[in-house]
DNA sequence: ATTTGAATACGAAAACATTCGTAGATACTA
DNA sequence: TAGTATCTACGAATGTTTTCGTATTCAAAT
């Protein structure tokens, strides 16, 4: 069950929306170059993988996310540590650190995070 | 310039062998279900696409991937950054770190690393 | 009631990625 | 030198993802 990358980009905005008709999720991605009924098609294609569930009881379809975002995330996570970290989950975040990005508030979070990691 | 999943196992390859025969490649990945000229064809669109370089001094051609591993990587990250976690780069470190893979050496590298950073 | 606008369904085209068969070239070996 | 093994080139088949045109349904507004 590994979404593609535009089913990845509809994830997302149910994730970040909740239950979303097909026009709210076209209008949030805002794609200039695509259609609607592109999107609309996609959505009909994950709900028949069960990636989404759909309420059809008014004419306007409702979706809703059925996986589950973090599961998802970790998963696309552990697969980016395999094959392009050669699995090290060090040389990820310390790349990731070093992107010039990161602000002060989220290197103490981090900081914080490592602390509780110890307490076991 | 992104390279396609197949493209990324040969690119780990490269980079991580160096310069390599299509063979090499071949061996190395040993993907029991692909014939060899699959690799072959592969490795000629990426010439094609220009992100390997190629000797053909002699019979047996030598590859070198010609995008710089860092520079790749890096992209991937912040694309996964931004489209998985919403450009936040601690959610990502922290869920990576929470993910009960990572050794305590991994653990102290990172703090080492975080440490160094505040040294600016 | 008819028109208009917005929605779904669906097939099929287009674009992209992967796979492999076959032909021809080159080198190695008996 | 003949035969065998190994390589490249390349076209074409297959598979997957993305795109959209068109038909149809439904509801609201005139």
């Amino acid at each position: 069950m590994k979404p593609t990358e535009s089913e990845m980009e509809i994830l997302q905005v149910l994730w970040d929306k909740g239950q979303s008709s097909v026009r709210e999720v076209f209008e949030t991605l805002d794609k200039k170059d695509v259609g609607y009924t592109t999107i609309l098609k996609l959505m009909q294609i994950m709900h028949d993988k069960g990636m989404v569930i759909r309420d059809t009881s008014s004419k306007t379809h409702l979706y809703q996310a059925k996986l589950v975002k973090e599961e998802i995330q970790e998963k696309m996570l552990d697969k980016m540590i395999d094959s392009v970290y050669n699995g090290s989950t060090s040389r990820l975040v310390m790349q990731a650190l070093g992107n010039e990005r990161t602000s002060q508030e989220e290197l103490d979070e981090i900081k914080a995070f490592l602390k509780t990691l110890e307490l076991n």
